[in-house]
DNA sequence: GCGATAAATGAACGATCGATAATATTTGGG
DNA sequence: CCCAAATATTATCGATCGTTCATTTATCGC
């Protein structure tokens, strides 16, 4: 999430130095996770002294509640407005394309959400996105559930459990994508945000769930 | 990986305590991260003071890495053995069920693995996982590129880079799975690590792979 | 069982962490 | 333009980090 485009003298300048704290944060906290990132860094990054940090947020914890409130509140707003437009059967397939779409224009989320998912189970971080998940997931459920029989009308129910899978099996698919940029590199030269690679990536999800579909 | 199950009195006290304090190292690099550990930590959870854990280890970085080695050595050697004892086609198409079944047995790898992927590219641990993911990766990619004409005669050669694309697929999606626990319990009652759900897992990797290769 | 060697311990080091207090500077509404 | 409020800085704190050293204790081949 980078700095809004406001007009320089819409925002006052402790709000721009808020934004830009927080825009240092969430590229430090998703590179070196939480404890491998200090408020020195953070301080260094965002051009001011360590103890300035704390005219904007509490401390490092509060600083990282934000960043994660930040990146997941225009995410989850998105997919809401997404899974509510769906009329049509396919736009409730198409949920992990919208995702990769949103997950393209701010690239480190990924790692920021799977950091937080994996983290302490108490901390507010992991039950922000542990909550936003459930509602995605949710969905995704209710998707997968109800299409089934429609697009499939021989296809036997599949279980809970089954369906859990392979909704889970869709997120990790989702996300890892942009995990992997190391490991395409290995494989393949070229960049992962190309369109031509996203445009893949988009044709393998969707043949994923159209497998998912017809059992 | 568990302490070798050799009788007590083939190993030298030292050892056993090199065993152990690999043992806690493991569970808890896997579960808090590199800086998220402490060698405190290690130290109490093998039963020893702090610096007793240089007389075999050099230091942190080192300890790491010995975890790292000694997790990475027995899955190579496994998936090696598969792939070169892999007369049919199909038992290429398997691996993935291959490393499922050795993710099992150390649940905590797949964490391990991840983080040191997304670590410090310059870091030994990095290189470590990287390198092995790339002999892995080679295999992935020959398999599906050579398989492919074999098996559905009617299906378009793929580029190198939607290859490169499926293979890393398939592995976020099987190391994915074991980090997925907590996102499990919050759609469905139980353990990822039953039978039951592992069968469902393999069916969902049979299904993605076969998606793959017909086009 | 003796003795060399390995292993474990207590005490302490410098470095860095997150955080606070006191003070200086800047901002921006009246 | 002025002055209260917002923002930034300097100095410093205690805690914890990884690591080292000198010493004591335990191990195990002979």
């Amino acid at each position: 999430m980078t700095a809004e485009g406001e007009s320089p003298r819409r925002q006052s300048k402790g709000e721009r130095t808020a934004g830009r704290i927080l825009d240092v944060a969430e590229d430090l906290f998703a590179r070196q996770g939480y404890e491998g990132t200090s408020l020195r860094q953070i301080a260094r990054g965002a051009g001011i002294k360590e103890p300035g940090l704390y005219n904007h947020f509490a401390g490092k914890q509060a600083l990282y509640e934000a960043v994660l409130h930040r990146a997941l509140n225009p995410m989850a707003e998105a997919m809401a407005g997404q899974i509510e437009s769906a009329s049509r059967l396919r736009d409730y397939t198409d949920l992990p394309s919208v995702m990769t779409d949103l997950l393209l224009r701010h690239p480190q989320m990924a790692a920021l959400f799977q950091q937080a998912l994996q983290g302490d189970r108490e901390s507010v971080g992991n039950q922000l996105v542990t909550q936003w998940l459930e509602t995605l997931f949710q969905q995704g459920m209710r998707s997968l559930e109800g299409l089934e029989p429609a697009v499939t009308p021989n296809a036997q129910a599949q279980d809970r459990e089954t369906l859990a899978i392979n909704v889970i099996a869709m997120f990790n698919l989702t996300t890892g994508y942009f995990l992997s940029q190391r490991a395409f590199s290995i494989l393949a030269q070229g960049d992962l945000q190309d369109p031509d690679n996203i445009a893949r990536q988009k044709r393998l999800l969707h043949r994923v769930v159209r497998a998912m579909l017809v059992s």
